[in-house]
DNA sequence: GTGGTCTAGACCACG
DNA sequence: GTGGTCTAGACCACC
């Protein structure tokens, strides 16, 4: 299990570290019922503040993916694959359209949007 | 010349006011040596603080974007929309190369992303 | 009599006019009993706004360098180029003394600020 | 680490925070990696507004010489002090260049100018 | 604790 | 009238 985290993303990093769960486990790297590494050595792989990672866990508690096992650490819920999967399409389909969107304001026509979206599809996915 | 503010955008408003003018330069809305509304008078315009708008000035005004002319007003530099094309394109690149690496992080392959971009635009461009 | 006004130079117009005007003085360029062009014709000449004149020539009547000929205009006090040619070497080396100041307060050692000044000069003095 | 503000300069006291700490950071005396005093802390000890102090240090990280380490604080890039130094030598080169292109158009000869700056340097570098 | 943003209002310099 | 600067204080997000 490797997550990237970018500190001057802009975006918080226990958000990147939220999203970033989320897809693990939609994507199935991240088995439901499995254990996940604990807060602390959490904190010491991505090099970020125990507390930063708290705040990540308490979120994705609130919204049933994670769940403490009281004394033995905390594990993904059975029933999150499905919830997360759902939610991958929603968050990316969210910042798409952002950006989709902004295109449009500025003044580039939907041919002029979609080179840009193609260039950097191939420029990236190699 | 109409600017769209998103106070809860998550993005600051002065950076916001930032883009979109660079974007107005590089669409042709604002020319350059053309005379920019009045700090105060874009200030009531977008219901925002008049500092704000200087704050988004004095970036620009650092970019070589606008320029001051003492006590007469703020007006657009006369080779600004070279660079503001060209910036254009360079932030909508940016901010569509992260959503795109965001999906393939997350596991999305090619044609899904693809998909997803298709239908936002779809759905936006009219 | 030519003046070379920089709009944004920092420096406001009509101090860089009052030092200009003070060191044709000192100079010799404007003799003293001289009229000088009138306030319409010079913001013309300058394309500055003529209050801009109007306030220059305001502070050299106020030093006795200028003095108004009801009806006549504007010209040289009789007696303004001894003072000026003193007002010549201490407003430069105010500005002189500033400049090594802050070189000096920035770590440069004397030789270091030797070199800056004379290839500056070698540079601008031909 | 002390800088000097001076109120009263004419010039903006954001700005000679800037200028300062450029200074610093090619003196060595600001090293890069390091941290920086807090916004508070700084403002306090100049007896400035946190504002003004904020608002130099956002021109900082425009030109990439301080960056913030997110909930921990403001530290001098890495790569900073390369770029400090050449821009010290430019900084000051510029005024320099201002002054003695004065005293040229106001008429003084290159050995009168020398003597100026020789006086100057020697009252002041003790 | 840190910095970031925004608002409000005052004052000044300039034209 | 214009923009520039500074102060003051509030609120927020992040760590």
């Amino acid at each position: 299990m490797r997550f990237e985290i970018e500190p001057n993303n802009g975006a918080p990093i226990f958000e990147q570290l939220v999203r970033q769960i989320k897809f693990a486990v939609a994507e199935g790297i991240l088995v439901p019922g499995q254990m996940i590494s604990s807060t602390r050595d959490l904190a010491k792989q991505l090099a970020i503040n125990p507390n930063t990672v708290q705040r990540a866990f308490a979120q994705l508690q609130g919204e049933n993916v994670l769940e403490v096992q009281r004394g033995r650490g905390v594990s993904v819920c059975v029933d999150a694959k499905k919830h997360c999967v759902s939610q991958r399409r929603e968050l990316l389909g969210e910042r798409m359209a952002a950006v989709i969107q902004e295109a449009i304001n500025s003044g580039l026509g939907a041919e002029q949007i979609t080179s840009l979206f193609e260039q950097n599809l191939k420029r990236l996915s190699r």
